[in-house]
DNA sequence: GTGAAAGCGCTAACAA
DNA sequence: TTGTTAGCGCTTTCAC
């Protein structure tokens, strides 16, 4: 056994150990011998020194070189969410499949650190992006699909008719879910909104008010609190709107996180789910069927999301076109389970 | 308004723009401009330059230069999952901190994919990796460490002692969770477990068997089913084990997925948790406390795990040597529900 | 069939 | 105080 080397081989080792040129080393591992009628016998002993050595080709060089680095990159506002991690994945395996790698950074729903982060990305060269926007502004990712960086925008996008985006059918989710509430006899219902003035936020509160409207039931827009898609958030609000309105027989939740407060806070006050309050959530979950009120919930399809951004960011790199058609919404499901009490 | 360039702007044009040199043009943006005396002016004119013409140095030339990469790579058995997720986003947040880019690889839980993920991201000159191991082998891993690569191995190690590796106190976890179910009476448990062979999985046995011994109660190991830490896996066994046994009065769920596997086959057989049936789990969860029979659970602390293996990693690569203690372990915590009855 | 040489964008030794 | 040059590891003209 000869001791270990640290440094890795490289491409001009190989071609000594086999004794040809580096170019011809080169076109022989990169399956271009029959290209460049390279003999048979050389082709192998190249190959054969290859893998003796152990060569692994620097793919930072062929990089630079080919000035195509096969990198993906995510921006998540972050990745320990369930919702976003399923996205991650979507977008991994579909990498993998293409041979792609892919960078992946967390934003902490942070809009600065989103442009940091995605300006550090492009300073590497990614061939695409993957953003799950944290809100509000999008100059600096408009800016990319401008200079033609294929980009594609999931979960929140916004009102720009030229990014590609994939988005669930909020409004219709939420109209949906809201509909059921008022049909079981709800009037009074408490909204635990979501981060205010991001697209899924303020189009659900559009599909809130579309099914009072068509039931026409007056809306009460102070029956509306929070102001994220947190836990916290979900407790929070859910606690001030139940005290400060007893009169509220329902409530609905934005996000699975703020249902999780919601029954907290509920918990809390002494009441109890559904007899004493019903309860509807966005964002369906593996242990809501066997909660001590197995929740109703709106349900999104995360791996079609993440599927269908894979699929269209893969595309666009490899056509160097932009999709035909730039906004795609997932349809919504909703589960009915038994968290919410008929009180007609 | 000029018409926007696609491709990035070089140092070489930046030097242009400002009439000088590249390397005093590069010397002038990387704080250097001290140390090689480069008068204010000068220093100043490049910088407005760079400015102006929106320059952003390619860290791929500037890492084939340095041979310094600033690349991290995280490989997981599965992104989606929360507990991996929650890795994950520990060492994306030191990693930015510490300015470097985190490259992530899903090895679907298959061994031979792990090892090509791995060969990937060492093609691409990452300079530390943390793996959460598929399992069983891994030559492929001790063979990096050899080459000085930093490396931490998370959650599953191996027993391996020059092998970096943070993972929680399965043994104890299991240990106090069996201790409680036999405090309370049950005699009969049934273990569902998870991947065989793993680490966790053996360190968790043998916890089942110290808290057996402990209490002179006989240990049958036919009572021990399920073959992963999935719901697939927690149903079948749950299933397999309440319909053959019926004798069985706890079930010991090895991974929350496991848990709900369990929930869903008491269900179908109309044991109701904890009156026919008690259950605890390892994993805790959000919605744990929220269940029809709150679950009483081990709970891991992920993210630990998680900064404890950022730290090791960050720490190697800083000072180029391995930490003096290489196994690592972070304490579990029991936490009491409601999902044991006390059968005593 | 194969080799020499240029160059991807950057930094650093060496000159001046 | 600044410029020239070499070279990181690779691919690809162009030459023979």
């Amino acid at each position: 056994m000869s001791k270990s080397t640290s440094k890795p081989i490289t491409l001009k080792e190989v071609a000594e150990a086999a004794g040809v040129s580096v170019s011809t080393a080169s076109r022989a591992l990169s399956g271009k011998a029959e290209a460049y009628r390279i003999s048979r016998a050389t082709e192998q002993s190249v190959q054969a020194a290859a893998k003796r050595l152990q060569f692994s080709p620097s793919l930072l060089a062929k990089s630079l070189r080919s000035q195509r680095t096969k990198l993906l990159g995510v921006v998540l506002p972050n990745v320990a969410n369930p919702f976003f991690a399923a996205i991650a994945r979507e977008i991994t395996l579909a990498a993998e499949e293409n041979e792609f790698s892919v960078l992946l950074a967390d934003s902490q729903e942070n809009s600065e650190t989103e442009v940091h982060l995605v300006e550090q990305l492009q300073a590497r060269q990614i061939e695409g992006l993957v953003v799950c926007p944290v809100g509000i502004a999008h100059q600096h990712l408009s800016k990319l699909a401008k200079q033609n960086l294929p980009l594609v925008l999931v979960d929140r996008g916004f009102d720009h008719k030229d990014l590609v985006t994939v988005t669930s059918n909020h409004r219709d989710g939420a109209r949906e879910a809201t509909t059921l509430l008022l049909e079981s006899g709800h009037q009074k219902i408490g909204v635990l909104q979501g981060l205010p003035d991001t697209l899924p936020n303020t189009e659900r509160l559009v599909g809130v008010r579309d099914a009072f409207a068509e039931h026409d039931v007056p809306f009460d827009p102070t029956l509306i609190a929070g102001n994220h898609f947190d836990e916290a958030s979900g407790y929070q609000a859910a606690y001030k709107l139940l005290s400060d309105h007893p009169e509220i027989t329902a409530l609905f939740a934005f996000s699975n996180q703020n249902a999780l407060g919601a029954l907290r806070a509920a918990a809390e006050l002494g009441r109890t789910v559904p007899e004493d309050l019903s309860l509807i959530a966005f964002d369906d979950h593996p242990f809501a069927a066997y909660l001590a009120a197995p929740m109703t919930s709106v349900c999104q399809d995360v791996t079609q999301l993440g599927r269908l951004a894979a699929r269209l960011l893969i595309e666009q790199i490899k056509t160097g076109q932009p999709p035909q058609q730039k906004q795609h919404q997932i349809p919504v499901q909703l589960i009915n389970r038994s968290s919410i009490k008929n009180i007609e």
